[in-house]
DNA sequence: CGACATTAAATGTACGTACATATACTTGCA
DNA sequence: TGCAAGTATATGTACGTACATTTAATGTCG
């Protein structure tokens, strides 16, 4: 479906505006998607994404602030993602020895079960990019990068 | 910035995972941007999108339902924003005398004002999309028409 | 050593999103 | 007419986001 039909515009201004609206668009239909697929195992994205973390840094732990420095999502606040986390015993949190501002966060057998559910389910996969070819993809990830070059 | 350093993973599973990381991110990136721009305004990306569907049926009103069927969020929540923007008085909400369960929403003479403000401001022009070529764009577009197509 | 800045995380507040449910009005049909 | 189904919007709750502020530990420098 055209974006144009999308959001009900029969016309944008031009073809920079259009993009625009349409990488929005798009980026958002994505996440509900994964969003969705996600629901049954009971966690959120961002909830996944960080115990995607967590696990590539087992068994070390991992601070806080590394987990923001990986996050898609700077300005999100991991403290309060990493309770629901906690909440749900898929991690834990000690103070960290070395120093005690800083919080020890490990994900535990739970959680790395439930990350090799999801993995197994496929939930993953199905990804819908793979509606575009390699080449697509690869001019894909340089226009992306392109938008964001600074002025 | 390539999207490898910008959330610090020097590698992807492949191509396609690459995509989909650097779509989301550089929506987010956006937005963020967008965001900015308005605040010297007082008001939200979603409040702006709603006053200029105003705008578009002014003098008429627009309803609720209205506004969801053309907004970007269809699952966004029209009625709360509605409710920031009449606090602000840059729209009104009447009984609609047609059909008393519907609510005529309309932009007043400050909302329009606003727009002209920011129109004339350029925050929108800072679209940073601006750094694609016009074969780029449309290359764009339709790549994230086609990320979109159902199975 | 002790005042003071710096750092790490948590907390507060306003807003938006996702989804379920409630309330009010309208419509259709027995 | 009157009641059930449908429609338009509002409300409730859980979560995430953006950003300011707070709390506690550490570092630094006179």
């Amino acid at each position: 479906m055209r974006i144009e039909d999308e959001i009900k515009q029969p016309t944008f201004r031009d073809e920079l505006q259009k993009a625009h609206i349409n990488l929005l668009f798009t980026a958002a239909w994505l996440q509900l998607r994964q969003a969705t697929a996600f629901k049954p195992f009971g966690i959120t994205l961002p909830q996944f994404n960080i115990l995607r973390i967590l696990r590539g840094q087992h068994p070390l732990p991992a601070t806080v602030a590394l987990l923001i420095d990986r996050m898609l999502d700077k300005t999100s606040n991991a403290s309060r993602i990493v309770d629901r986390l906690e909440e749900k015993t898929l991690v834990t949190r000690t103070v960290c020895l070395a120093n005690r501002r800083a919080v020890d966060i490990r994900i535990t057998a739970a959680g790395l079960a439930l990350l090799t559910r999801i993995d197994e389910s496929g939930a993953l996969a199905t990804s819908s990019m793979a509606h575009l070819s390699p080449a697509e993809q690869r001019q894909l990830n340089a226009l992306l990068d392109k938008i964001r070059t600074e002025d």
